[in-house]
DNA sequence: TCTGGGGTCCTAGGACCC
DNA sequence: TCTGGGGTCCTAGGACCC
C-alpha cells in the first residue's frame, strides 16, 4: 500500500480576509436600475450637487477627479454627454444591506468596513480553497444583486486591500487577487506605491518619501520600533500588517460607535438665529431618529456652525458641548439641549455655509447607575418618553411630514437648505417608486417587492 | 454664482493631584 | 526663598478612511 503521509499536503492558513469591495458603488446602484447607462459616462453628486463623490470607469478616463466641484466640470459634462445623478443614499444604503446579508450566507463571519467594502474572514483554509470561496462570493453578488464587485485575499486586512486594488485595476486577475502565495507577495509589495498604502495618506506619504521610502516592500523591512519611536503606532500596525501580521484589531464584534453625526453644507446661506436654529433642530431630530434606529443612547450633545472655508473675509465657527445627566434617545431633550448650545455659538452679522449636531458617549443602555437612576426618572416616565419617540419616528418615517417637533420649522421652509435636482427615484425603499417593468403584450405590471 | 458627509484613532499639551 | 516629577484625565486638533 502507498504511504500517503509523505505526500505534501497543502498549507492550511488559520485566518484569511476576503476583502469584497464593490466597483464604483454609487454609479452601480444606479445602473441596476437604468441598464442604457451600461457603459456610459455617469457621475453621482455630493449634497445640493455640489462635487464630484463617485464616478464610472468612462469618467474615471476622462481625467475627472474625485472631489471636484461640479462648477469646474461643467464643460466636460456637457461635451462628453455625462449622466449626473444627486446621491440617493438611501437607495445606495439598501443595496449595501442586501450585498452584506448575501455574504452572510457564504461566510458567517462578515465585518462591514463601509458601505461598499466588507472583510469576509474565512478559517482553517488552503489558498485554492479561499480562492474559490472568493470567486463564489464574486459570482453570487454579481448575479442576485447586480453590482460587479472586486475581491482582495491575504492574512491581514492591509493586505487583503493591496489585493483588492490590484483585482480591481489590473485586468489579468480577473477581479479576484490573492497575496497567500508568499513569492507573488514579495514581487508585488517590491513595486507597490506606499501612497496606495491602507493607512498612509498624503502627510505621511511626503514624510516616508523624504526619508527614502519609496515602496511597501522596503516600508516592510524597515526597523519595527524605530518607526514607531519615529512615526507612530498606527504606521507600525501598517508594517506589520505588510508582513502578514494581523495587527488592526477587529472592526465590528460588538464594538458601539462612538459617535453620530448629522451636518449639512446649505445652498443658500444662513444669517438669522431662527435660520440657523431651524437647520440644527432638525439635524438634531434626525441624529436623534439614527440613534433610535440603532438602539442607542447619548450622553453629549455638540452643536456646531461655520461659514464657508472659500471665503476670506467674515470667517467664523463655534462650536459647543453639554453633558447630560443621564444618557438619553429622546428627541425632545435633544432639541432643548441644541437650543442652548446655539445661543451659545451663534453671533449675527455672519453668513452660515454649514452646521452639524453631534450625538457622542454612546450606549447600548439607558444607565450605567440601575436603580439610583430609576428614583430620579420613574419607570413610567421612561416608558411615557419610549412611547412618545415611537410615535414621531412612526408617523415620520421616509421624509413624511406628517408629525415633528415644533423647533425644526415647517417642512417646507427646510426645503431651502438641501437640493438634489438629479435625485433618481427610491427604487427599493418606497412602494410609489418601484421599478416598472412593461411585458411583451405591452401591459405594465410592477415588480413586486417579495 | 456654484466647493460633501460621516466616521475612527492617536497625540500633544494643559490641568490637576500627590 | 529655593523649587520636582510622575501619573491621570480631558480636550483639541491632526491624519486618515470611505
Amino acid at each position: 500500500m502507498e504511504d500517503l503521509s509523505v505526500v505534501p499536503q497543502p498549507e492550511k492558513y488559520s485566518k484569511v480576509y476576503l476583502l469584497l469591495d464593490c466597483n464604483n458603488f454609487f454609479v452601480s446602484c444606479e445602473r441596476i436600475f437604468r441598464p442604457d447607462l451600461e457603459k456610459r459616462p455617469v457621475l453621482v453628486l455630493s449634497n445640493n450637487d455640489g462635487c464630484v463623490v463617485a464616478r464610472s470607469a468612462e469618467v474615471k478616463a476622462l481625467g475627472i477627479k474625485m472631489g471636484v466641484p461640479v462648477f469646474k466640470i461643467k464643460d466636460l459634462i456637457t461635451k462628453h454627454h455625462i449622466v449626473c445623478f444627486s446621491s440617493n443614499f438611501n437607495l445606495y444604503l439598501d443595496i449595501s444591506n442586501r450585498i452584506m446579508r448575501l455574504l452572510e450566507t457564504i461566510t458567517p463571519e462578515v465585518l462591514v468596513y463601509s458601505v461598499d467594502e466588507a472583510f469576509a474572514v474565512v478559517r482553517e483554509v488552503t489558498a485554492a480553497e479561499a480562492f474559490s470561496t472568493a470567486c463564489r462570493m464574486k459570482k453570487t453578488v454579481e448575479r442576485s444583486i447586480g453590482v460587479p464587485v472586486s475581491i482582495g485575499i491575504a492574512s491581514s486586512k492591509t493586505l487583503a486591500k493591496i489585493a483588492s486594488h490590484l483585482a480591481k485595476k489590473q485586468s489579468q486577475y480577473e477581479g479576484v487577487c490573492s497575496l497567500l502565495d508568499p513569492l507573488l507577495r514579495t514581487r508585488i509589495l517590491a513595486d507597490f506605491p506606499l501612497k496606495e498604502i491602507w493607512g498612509i495618506g498624503r502627510k505621511l506619504n511626503e514624510r516616508l518619501q523624504n526619508e527614502g521610502f519609496q515602496t511597501a516592500a522596503q516600508l516592510a523591512a524597515a526597523d519595527g520600533p524605530k518607526m514607531k519611536k519615529r512615526y507612530s503606532v498606527v504606521l507600525y500596525r501598517t508594517m506589520q500588517e505588510l508582513n502578514g501580521i494581523d495587527a488592526i484589531e477587529e472592526l465590528a464584534e460588538g464594538h458601539v460607535q462612538q459617535q453620530i453625526m448629522w451636518s449639512r453644507s446649505f445652498r443658500d446661506r444662513l444669517y438669522t438665529l431662527e435660520e440657523v436654529s431651524q437647520a440644527l433642530c432638525s439635524f438634531g431630530a434626525q441624529a436623534g431618529r439614527r440613534l433610535r434606529d440603532l438602539h442607542l443612547y447619548c450622553r453629549i450633545i455638540s452643536v456646531y456652525i461655520r461659514t464657508s472655508y472659500f471665503v476670506q473675509d467674515k470667517q467664523y465657527q463655534a462650536g459647543e458641548s453639554l453633558r447630560l445627566d443621564h444618557p438619553t434617545s429622546d428627541s425632545r431633550v435633544i432639541l432643548c439641549a441644541v437650543e442652548v448650545l446655539q445661543r451659545k455659538i451663534y453671533r449675527p452679522g455672519f453668513a452660515y455655509a454649514k452646521a452639524g449636531v453631534v450625538l457622542s458617549e454612546l450606549s447600548t443602555t439607558r444607565g450605567h447607575q440601575g436603580d439610583l437612576f430609576l428614583k430620579e426618572n420613574s419607570a413610567s416616565e421612561l416608558a411615557q418618553s419610549d412611547r412618545v419617540m415611537e410615535l414621531l419616528d412612526h408617523y415620520g418615517r421616509h421624509g413624511s411630514a406628517a408629525l415633528y417637533l415644533g423647533a425644526q420649522g415647517s417642512q417646507l421652509q427646510k426645503k431651502a437648505f438641501s437640493d438634489k435636482r438629479l435625485l433618481s427615484p427610491a427604487y427599493t425603499t418606497n412602494f410609489a417608486e418601484l421599478p416598472e417593468i412593461f411585458c411583451a403584450d405591452k401591459t405594465k405590471i410592477r415588480h413586486n417587492k417579495s
